[in-house]
DNA sequence: ACCGACGGGACCTCCCGTTGTT
DNA sequence: AACAACGGGAGGTCCCGTCGGT
């Protein structure tokens, strides 16, 4: 059932490229809906694909909202990876991956993740239903503590960030900032809130992650 | 259908209290699979109350799910005041509050709220499927806020808070930073990512909010 | 899910009366349709009781196949007993156990048992699909071969069949000799066959089962 | 859509051998599972080839199950002529029919016909589902029937067998017999029933169908 | 000659809510 | 006040058969 990548990597069949769009259109509709709440109806209006046809790719339901949620944590962290590589400074990279939750200027309804973050989502969701999400919920979740360990680490290393700063502690503060303030512009789809928080880690930043003497040389939001 | 307070309020008649048990029961249930997502049938389970009973007490599984909400709520918010009252100045009335999401010395199963904070959690879910549910989550949430502004507005005026600090976006951020931390506290079953968050908070209140002169007289975490 | 017989044994429920009806009515279905390749549609035509209602009486279709299988297994074996006790002589009983299965002037559609032998049909049937109902088909094979034996063994206690007669030979045969005769006029729907099987026998049981002297003294088919 | 010999029948094409082949995987395969019960994704794994290519071979589903009883009954028909053409007197012809059932030398699993004999197994299953099922379980019945009635009438001319005969009535007693031995054998998975037949059916022939000075010239189980 | 891909429908299960009964 | 019993329907899975490629 895993037709995931057979026959080489050049020319993708037809079944994969309606395997690939499935999951696209998925991983959009069950961010909103839930990734165990979403019906198979709702997967059949949303895709165009008849039930047959879906259960030729995907062994469950369950298999496909699984292949969605990893699909969405991978295109945030991109998002995220492509955000922080537009920054040189430890501190700014910080800050960029608050500003890759910002869709204020696409459009509360814009792509690419309408219903806030995968990663929350099914954090919260997991709690509910299913074991299989919550192990990806913390997957995922560890993958982007981790990108940010390394962050701050390389940061101490450059000497963009102060030495005695603790990584971990760091990476926790900065993704509960940012998750709750993604909770925050979605539950009143105003972003205003996400711009709080961003002021807040700004100064943050300033106050206790720069060397002293390097202050506030940078766009302040 | 709402027998809610009928017969005066002094002497809960056995329907009263079966009604009253019926919404403590659900919100455990609720809080952690889902206030929508939690079937009727685990409700009888929970509760031990046949169908047919139930719907004596509620016109609807969904009239059921918003008052077991609301009850969740409301116990949220009265363990919040509880645990500002122990505290006079603003600065630390703003820590308690994360305090009381604190459960590492109860055990992560304990009471009151098995599967995190009701507020964050009808947030995520009412993305998914329910309109009345979105309303509620926002008027929690909506409470919430004000109850910090007021807070931090009191500390202003007493000269707690140093005057320029906007309180509405100190009450984004304090909430964002507790629900950030309470989700990752769930997520990993681990309460030291709260009291990562903790330590940052009370920095940024040293750093920010305090006035000039009077930092760092209290406990650090 | 077992509401079999809970509530003392005076005054069945109607739950319990409108249970024991679906499994009467499924026995008569299932034994012509197959236990498992009957649909729950076709028992809910059968029963008059919508799924919903099934459900609340049987934990699922395959359990409710069984017990039709059981009830269906009681009958026949309740038929046979009847037949055997209006016959002192054991070899009259052993006849009379063929002549239950003889339904030739009860017309073939009569009751109890369309569709053949209850037995033999779970016997066969259980190679296709099912575990569970070649344990039950096998018990229900045993019982009706251990009554077999107990009918030869006291025949040869009483002098009604030769010492050297082997029980057990002896009952396998009559078991085939029935089963296969039974097969025969349900699938010509001729009842013709069974009463050739029925001289058979009657012709064994004096070559073979009466003592030498004893030969001949008793209704012949 | 019939493939079956068009292109004369000296060299099969590639088509027919594939079709030879699927229809001895089949009737394998639907012996077991029963001839309308088998689905088509069973027959797709048993056979190894796809949809879209067993469709080429069959118009449905139920025509390849047809074929594959046709199959089955040619074989066992075949096993039956062949154990028969081993024996000249027709007495041993109608006890090799018997034993042309016993697999047990060749262990229970063995081939041919995993599953017990396919008349039977089509005659009992021909009254859940299909009609064109009962045509040609009673077909092949027939065809059985009559081999037999001509055995015994061959065996009364060459005075093997006694004139007083009744070859129909032999012939369903043997069948039925042979039958429900079969059956036995195969629930319990246990030749040991097929041998009690045997030695019965012996008994029977030197009783009944020998002629009287001819007593017990063969080989005894 | 065969396979991959898909549509439409039937199946079993469970759900929610109502009703009659105790 | 509570329960047992039931109806109607939605949900997830799998089925059979067709069609376009190759």
């Amino acid at each position: 059932m895993n037709h995931g990548s057979t026959a080489s990597g050049l020319q993708p069949t037809k079944g994969q490229r309606t395997r690939a769009e499935i999951v696209r259109r998925c991983a959009q509709l069950m961010n909103r809906h839930g990734y165990m709440a979403a019906s198979v109806s709702q997967v059949v209006q949303a895709t165009g694909i008849q039930k047959g046809g879906l259960y030729r790719h995907f062994a469950s339901r369950q298999a496909l909202a699984y292949e969605a949620l990893d699909y969405a944590v991978a295109q945030i962290r991109e998002r995220l990876l492509r955000a922080m590589q537009g920054h040189a400074n430890a501190c700014d990279q910080l800050l960029a991956m608050l500003d890759a939750y910002d869709f204020s200027e696409e459009g509360i309804d814009a792509v690419p993740f309408v219903g806030g973050c995968p990663i929350m989502n099914s954090a919260i969701e997991s709690d509910h239903a299913d074991g299989g999400l919550l192990e990806r919920a913390r997957a995922a979740m560890q993958g982007w503590h981790e990108l940010l360990v390394r962050v701050v680490d390389a940061g101490i290393r450059r000497g963009e960030i102060r030495p005695g700063v603790d990584p971990h502690r760091t990476a926790s503060t900065f993704i509960a900032c940012i998750e709750g303030g993604v909770m925050l512009a979605h539950l009143y789809a105003d972003f205003s809130h996400l711009q709080a928080v961003r002021g807040h880690l700004a100064n943050y930043i300033d106050d206790r992650l720069r060397p002293a003497g390097a202050a506030g040389r940078r766009r302040q939001s």
